[in-house]
DNA sequence: CTCATGACCTGACGGC
DNA sequence: TGCCGTCAGGTCATGA
């Protein structure tokens, strides 16, 4: 379910709620998540300490405690954050508990069961070979995220320019609905080769995800049915998204007279406009 | 290395 | 009302 800027928005909401907040106890419920967590881990890594931090990395979160303890913690499609009084019952798919010393439950919730919470030790590792990140390309609002990155990357690939996107080793955080939309905003098809691609249109690919990430920052994310941040509030992006979804609807930069297609690619749907997309 | 596909889960929704 | 198929914002393993 999210993606960097949903993603983003839980760090924001965690970060306030809980920086400096002291975890009294922590109860890790059986059969939650798919990745076993042991609660004698959890606990070592949490119990007692404070939080000091609450960081983001692509589509990962990173809560830091005491004593370079840290766990990292991946939404999946329908992970999220809630704070409940002390004392409020679990409520079904509520996987893992916080005890907060000033009375507070932090909680887990994840139908799906996507999502995965690892205890680590910082610093963490990004090449991939070790510790619970991936190999993770760079974070799409730091310099190091370019149009020439992305071109360096689809060289020789003759994949879909989509999924040039959707690759976390190219750049780390963009996922399917953000995908689209940057395409569209670019004037891009999502199905051309990626290697058929001018660095030109790179750097305006490039912008086009800049721009999109940060709107959609702003606005708190997109909920598409069930996105909450952690204080309960359902993102605001939805309303601006142009094409994810829209399958039918007319194009907004060539209406009337050209409907929204929705296309699969790499198993995915995918919405583009075909007259302005090219 | 690259690429496409299916698996992993539950829930919501539309058609019949 | 219920049953069935399809779809869902993500990642990972598998084999060609």
């Amino acid at each position: 379910m999210p993606e960097l800027p949903e993603v983003e928005t839980v760090r924001a909401a965690l970060a306030r709620q809980l920086t400096g907040v002291r975890i009294s106890g922590v109860l890790v419920h059986e059969g939650g998540l798919r990745r076993p967590l042991a609660q004698a881990a959890l606990a070592a890594c949490c119990c007692g300490r404070r939080v000091l931090a609450v960081s983001r990395r692509g589509k990962y979160l990173i809560l830091d405690f005491d004593r370079g303890d840290c766990l990292v913690v991946h939404l999946g499609m329908t992970g999220s954050f809630s704070l409940a009084a002390a004392g409020q019952p679990r409520g079904r798919h509520d996987h893992v508990e916080w005890l907060l010393a000033d009375q507070g439950i932090l909680r887990f919730n994840d139908p799906r069961r996507f999502g995965c919470i690892t205890p680590a030790r910082r610093p963490l590792d990004e090449s991939g070979r070790l510790g619970p990140l991936p190999r993770l390309g760079p974070e799409p609002l730091s310099p190091g995220f370019s149009g020439k990155l992305l071109a360096g990357a689809a060289r020789h690939r003759r994949t879909a320019v989509k999924n040039i996107l959707l690759d976390q080793s190219v750049v780390a955080g963009i996922g399917n609905i953000y995908a689209s939309e940057a395409l569209f905003m670019a004037g891009l098809d999502p199905r051309r080769r990626a290697d058929r691609v001018s660095l030109r249109l790179y750097e305006k690919l490039a912008a086009a995800v800049q721009k999109v990430l940060r709107e959609a920052i702003a606005a708190g994310g997109t909920t598409i049915s069930d996105f909450r941040s952690p204080d309960g509030l359902a993102g605001r992006f939805s309303v601006r998204l142009n094409v994810y979804g829209k399958a039918g609807d007319d194009c907004p930069r060539c209406a009337p007279g050209t409907s929204i297609r929705r296309a699969v690619i790499g198993g995915r749907s995918t919405f583009f406009c075909r007259r302005c997309q090219r």
